[in-house]
DNA sequence: CGCGAGACCTGATAGC
DNA sequence: TGCTATCAGGTCTCGC
């Protein structure tokens, strides 16, 4: 469930809350999230180790370790990452815990198990990386990026974008609120769509993501913030879960395109 | 190769 | 109230 905008709001508490700390006693539970990698070799690659910096990647939040090794973390639909106190009570699905040197506790809680939790050397982190696209708010994502990509595929539009290896980082809700606002038509084949759209398109979703991370991202449900807290963005999205289109005051369509749960206004994207 | 369907999981919610 | 069915913001793999 976590696209670009939560992750990056994750990201940028995390270098506010953690840089400088290092990792104390490590915790990891036996999960196929670390796609074969034991938990104590983990955990052993983890204690001791200083937090130089964090990034991101895509939907993948990247902690930069002293010993160049990144503790690597994707949250799939249901993951979410705490910071809290030693004494707060431990979840069922709680993945991984990390004391740090000043008795706070990091900890990574997802229930569905969908997400992604390994140690990496930078040569290893560099291939994990090279499957992604470019970041959409990166200098490479451009019209001319998305036309030349888009040019010849039968598949709609939607099915493209949420390719994390066309484009890093947008999921269902900013797929479909980016088309929202390029006024674009989530189905159409990707093939079809002219320059000018492409160009509208590219600079949207770079506007819908800014907007999604001023408000510290978009969160349903169980899904929160370091603190625990909800994003603030969900009540401005523009059409997911919508019912009325706020351009143009028609009903919104709610379908399913590309396999996914999609919001569209019939009125406003032809 | 490109594309769509199904699989992987648990939990929240809708409907009976 | 309590059971069952359906759905969920992500990815991977398989078969056509």
């Amino acid at each position: 469930m976590p696209e670009l905008p939560e992750v990056e709001t994750l990201r940028a508490d995390l270098e506010r809350e953690i840089r400088g700390c290092r990792f104390a006693e490590v915790a990891v539970a036996q999960h196929r999230m670390t796609r074969g990698q034991e938990p104590q070799t983990i955990q052993r690659r983890l204690e001791g180790q200083l937090v130089e910096s964090i990034g991101r990647r895509g939907k993948c939040l990247l902690i930069h370790l002293g010993s160049r090794d990144t503790l690597l973390l994707h949250r799939g639909m249901s993951g979410n990452l705490y910071l809290q106190l030693p004494s707060d009570p431990i979840g069922p699905h709680q993945r991984l815990a990390i004391e740090l040197n000043d008795g706070r506790l990091l900890t990574l809680h997802d229930p569905r198990g969908f997400g992604e939790l390994q140690v990496l050397t930078p040569a290893e982190l560099e291939e994990r990386c090279a499957r992604l696209g470019p970041e959409p708010l990166g200098p490479d994502f451009t019209p001319e990026y998305v036309s030349r990509r888009f040019a010849g595929r039968a598949a709609p539009i939607k099915a493209l974008l949420l390719d994390q290896r066309i484009v890093a980082g947008l999921g269902n809700i900013y797929v479909d609120e980016s088309l929202w606002a390029a006024r674009l038509y989530p189905g159409r084949p990707a093939g079809g769509v002219n320059e000018s759209e492409a160009a509208l398109l590219t600079e949207q979703i770079g506007l819908v993501l800014n907007q999604a991370i001023m408000w510290r991202g978009t969160t349903f449900s169980a899904a929160r913030d370091l603190y625990r807290r909800d994003g603030n963005h969900g009540d401005r999205l523009g059409i997911f879960h919508r019912a009325i289109c706020p351009r143009c005051g028609n009903p919104v369509a709610q379908t399913r395109i590309a396999g996914r749960g999609t919001s569209y206004c019939p009125v406003c994207q032809r």
